[in-house]
DNA sequence: CCCATTGTTCAAAATTCATTGAACAATTGG
DNA sequence: CCAATTGTTCAATGAATTTTGAACAATGGG
């Protein structure tokens, strides 16, 4: 693609604008899920988010997650893999993350009639 | 005033609407005041933030404040004493507003408007 | 009762945000 | 080289937010 996306470094990262992207339910379920495949050790790209928003809709919200410092864009041939950059979050904001994720699991259960 | 403020219940209060209230400087500034300003068990009154904003814009972020679930207000005469409701966040997101408070004393906004 | 204090409410303006579709760029495969 | 895939970028639109000032309401003191 055009340029290499820019990623804030650790300490440039500033809470209103983690706060006001996880403010976001599109952006926060990309978060979410993010976070959930973290663990699984499969990474994620733009693609996989398609039942998210539109296209570039979802390349908008993928440029306030990486420009807030959520987000790190890793480029391999013309797919971007997205991974949560939850060691730079935790080592500036320490428990922020966590936190937010386990209210939104929280939340996301009391919506659900099955579990 | 002319009628009693609403403020939802405890599992009312909604992930996506607290953080979207936090993460307004304004609003994450009043927030952290009044989170300082709970140890030391003096109230805050609107009054107290009129160098945070004009008078009626107070109001505005007062009421989503409140409407978000993350103030309580007390009316006492003509004034209203707003408290942060700290048990009832802690319940339903635990460690969330701890981290938030962390982590926006971390980026040193120091405006006290009582101090 | 008069009036100052304390905040709310309303309407308007200014700003920002989210969403969409079309055009574009870069890479890979045939 | 040609075409398909993957996302970005741009411009436009509509929606939501923030901000301001003026008017209003409620209380308490003199």
């Amino acid at each position: 693609m055009s340029r290499l996306p820019v990623h804030p470094t650790r300490d440039q990262i500033e809470l209103p604008l983690v706060l006001d992207c996880l403010s976001d339910p599109t952006r926060l379920a990309i978060v979410c899920s993010l976070a959930e495949h973290e663990e699984a050790a499969t990474e994620l790209c733009c693609g996989d988010f398609y039942n998210f928003a539109g296209k570039s809709n979802l390349a908008y919200h993928f440029a306030r997650l990486r420009e807030a410092g959520l987000v790190k864009t890793r480029i391999e041939g013309t797919t971007r893999y997205m991974r949560l950059r939850r060691d730079d979050l935790d080592a500036r904001f320490p428990g922020l993350i966590g936190a937010v994720l386990q209210a939104a699991a929280r939340e996301a259960k009391g919506r659900d009639p099955v579990s």
